[in-house]
DNA sequence: CCGTCATTTCAAAAACTTCTGAAATTCATT
DNA sequence: AATGAATTTCAGAAGTTTTTGAAATGACGG
């Protein structure tokens, strides 16, 4: 049913999963979904990973949770069937999304909450680390929201621009922002 | 000893530590030491978190593993002194490279490895689908390493560019890649 | 080369997460 | 309403990670 290819790329994720802040079955079960050619039923999962069929129904919840996989009825079949995305693009963008409200947006609502709520000299040094925090996480979140913005095909084609981007850069920083090395 | 303001960042680092993949005091030692004016010896980091010594220990060697303190001995001495780089952005630098080698660079390498050893035909789609994931994670991971090579000062005017950015995009794209609509 | 202070290692305890099988729930069909 | 297939929930077992205190190691000054 599943080839050594399969296998090894499934094993893979499920060691991954840890890093990825995911566990080994959620990782596993992503990764044979995203291998599939069609949408699988849960006891395709079973049946594919060896694992309790509640442990699937779990992997999937927390799957739906992220967003990351479609659910689909097939004709005749009363049982739901999953799958991934068929464009890369897409599961890239839910991925860093996702990441970014879990990872990213309660620290920053905490950094604001923290600026707001210091009265003010009281401990200055802190104070201002917190605030210099918050402002690079600013600058990187909006730059995020301007490139998340572009449609796929942009996206790629800056991407691939690498190199080439940086003469642009350099132009643009020597006629639009000559002396501004106060950042740090 | 430690402000309000210094507690409650330290109190949250910990508790986004397992979200960031690391754990609850490593998280606040560094929280600790990101806010300190001055380098602290490990009994201060113990005095101000209430852990245990050992446990402080192996924060700060974890903390090193990953790159992201300094070790600094003072006059007259004999203890460790630690503290966090004072540029932000260093740390940024440090935090994605990182990350890459622990989350992404293991996958790249898997990935390519899968693709050389499957005999080719062996299951085509699964390949495919393989084939394609490693081409977006170097196209990314290629993007990354052209912006790492930018100074700070650069990369931060790139930054701000933000939605001008675009403008040069559109008139590359249009210039450069006039149809290549071929990425899914 | 001894005593003292600082740091690291380690094995076991505590805390936490993951996984399971059994029971409960849902829901379309009869 | 009763049936039965699919799915979810849940309490506890299994597994893993984190934390600790005690002992070991290292390192400096006398």
């Amino acid at each position: 049913m599943i080839s050594d290819l399969q296998q090894e790329f499934i094993l893979h994720f499920g060691e991954m999963g840890s890093r990825w802040g995911i566990n080994r079955t959620v990782g596993q079960v992503y990764a044979l979904l995203f291998l599939s050619d069609e949408p699988l039923c849960a006891d395709q999962i079973v049946a594919a990973l060896g694992v309790s069929r509640s442990n699937v129904s779990m992997s999937l919840k927390e799957l739906q949770a992220w967003n990351l996989i479609r659910l689909r009825h097939l004709q005749g079949d009363r049982r739901d069937h999953y799958g991934t995305p068929g464009d890369l693009w897409q599961i890239v963008r839910i991925l860093v999304e996702e990441r970014k409200k879990r990872e990213i947006d309660p620290t920053l609502t905490k950094l604001r909450q923290l600026e707001m709520q210091a009265p003010s000299s009281d401990d200055a040094h802190a104070h201002a680390r917190i605030r210099e925090l918050r402002e690079l996480i600013e600058l990187l979140t909006g730059w995020y929201d301007e490139m998340n913005k572009l449609e796929t095909e942009r996206l790629v084609a800056l991407l691939k621009m690498g190199a080439r981007l940086q003469k642009f850069i350099g132009k643009a920083t020597i006629l639009s922002l000559p002396r501004s090395s106060k950042e740090a």
